[in-house]
DNA sequence: TTACTTTCTTGATCTAAATCATTCTTAAGT
DNA sequence: ACTTAAGAATGATTTAGATCAAGAAAGTAA
């Protein structure tokens, strides 16, 4: 399934990464960061809508996501599926069905990608050097369950405009915690996608667009999005009425 | 916040506990869940309607729900919460937030209930001499994620009858694995925080109920139900029509 | 028992968002 | 450039589920 383009000549690791901040190293102290050169067992490009992995897929690694953007898809026994999250640089993917040895879901790139792979017996074998990296696998295990808490949040109390509001200030915070500007970046999702992830319509969201755009709100030109006004979209989402 | 009424005298070891199959030792060889003598730190008894934790508060320990059943509460910024989960004997609660060190959501006693405490540290600890300890909590953590993101899917994909539905049959499923039956259980949480938990109201929980009694799905009297066509239930979530 | 509270059921009405339908944009291929 | 296709905006209509409202059960306390 997987295109395995490992990049081998000059491998990246973790000491030297950019992304340390963001990804699984994050708070780790600098010397016990540089024990982890040997945690990423390959690299792997994943080009635009192809799959890094399938729903079922045995599953023996999880991936930090290098450069590019990527979706996660829960699949529905005999439908469509649910989007379960956008994911960015430095964010960890496939860390559902660890238990079960079998992906849960569908991960699929949204533009061209690469992830790191980090199988899951090196780091057992390398938290024998370093004993730190079982936490951090928890904090990135516990930070996804924290995540899609706040998704399910917004599915299940909050109304069309809330949700939308929350989704942007949400990127807008990954965007910043990655060195972006938080309030102008280019979403990599269509209308459909944002509406399948948050249980709308693309219409609806197409609407909401347009609504921010004319409150003065938000900027819009296709898929690259400037907010104007955070706080009026922070007040939106906190007010439940 | 929590009533500390540690079980002392006789505390019971996760290699006595008849919780083992499906609390955090699964599938560990019987020698192993053996050392595992001193994982628990403290029992705590939680009266109906008491919090074991709430949003906010400080993290070093993860609950296995060892009698009784608990929600956890998602809190919005400025309104009432959404229900993220209701859990059963043996399941594994506060392990949101675990990255934070802080708590993501409340926790809730439905019934008189009694949790396992489990330092983060006594794991670490321990996990020395149980190197698979690491791997099981990676599996609940990740059993976790898998289970909100069928919420996710529920909220973000299905309607209302397939939402209650796939709850019930849910439960069923968890009865099952508990040793009760899949066919027929008391349910502890109302009609309020089922509509809660699905995103439905609870106006809306009783005419389903309602409508799956006439159509000789179920049997509902209170809160005990009896599913008399799993079957039916089944093929009502599987068609996306 | 009675009184009282909480939970549940059922009906009537309303509304947010879905669906249906059409036009407009932008991008991609020949 | 022209042609085709995919994505997005916007209007018209419908509908699933919310909200409003009123009783009926069931549990609790006096």
């Amino acid at each position: 399934m997987q295109k395995h383009v490992p990049v081998t000549v000059q491998a990246t690791h973790c000491g030297t990464c950019t992304l340390g901040h963001v990804c699984l190293p994050v708070g780790m102290p600098t010397h016990e960061v540089e024990k982890l050169d040997n945690l990423v067992n390959d690299r792997i490009r994943i080009p635009k809508g192809e799959p890094l992995y399938h729903h079922g897929d045995s599953l023996d690694a999880l991936y930090a996501l290098r450069a590019g953007s990527m979706k996660t898809i829960v699949q529905d026994a005999h439908g469509q599926g649910q989007i379960s999250g956008f994911f960015l640089p430095g964010e960890i993917i496939g860390l559902d069905g660890m238990g079960l040895g079998v992906h849960g879901s569908s991960a699929i790139a949204m533009e061209d990608s690469e992830v790191c792979v980090v199988k899951l017996e090196t780091i057992d074998a390398i938290s024998h050097q370093v004993p730190s990296l079982q936490s951090q696998v928890r904090r990135v295990l516990s930070q996804e369950i924290a995540r899609s808490h706040q998704v399910l949040l917004a599915l299940g109390s909050m109304r069309s405009e809330q949700r939308l509001a929350a989704f942007l200030l949400n990127i807008s915070q990954r965007m910043a915690a990655l060195g972006y500007s938080p309030t102008e970046f280019v979403m990599r999702m269509s209308r459909e996608e944002i509406g399948n992830h948050l249980g709308l319509t693309l219409e609806t969201i197409s609407r909401l667009f347009s609504r921010f755009a004319k409150d003065g709100f938000i900027r819009v030109q296709q898929r690259s999005v400037q907010l104007l006004d955070m706080h009026a979209l922070e007040q939106l989402v906190g007010k439940n009425c």
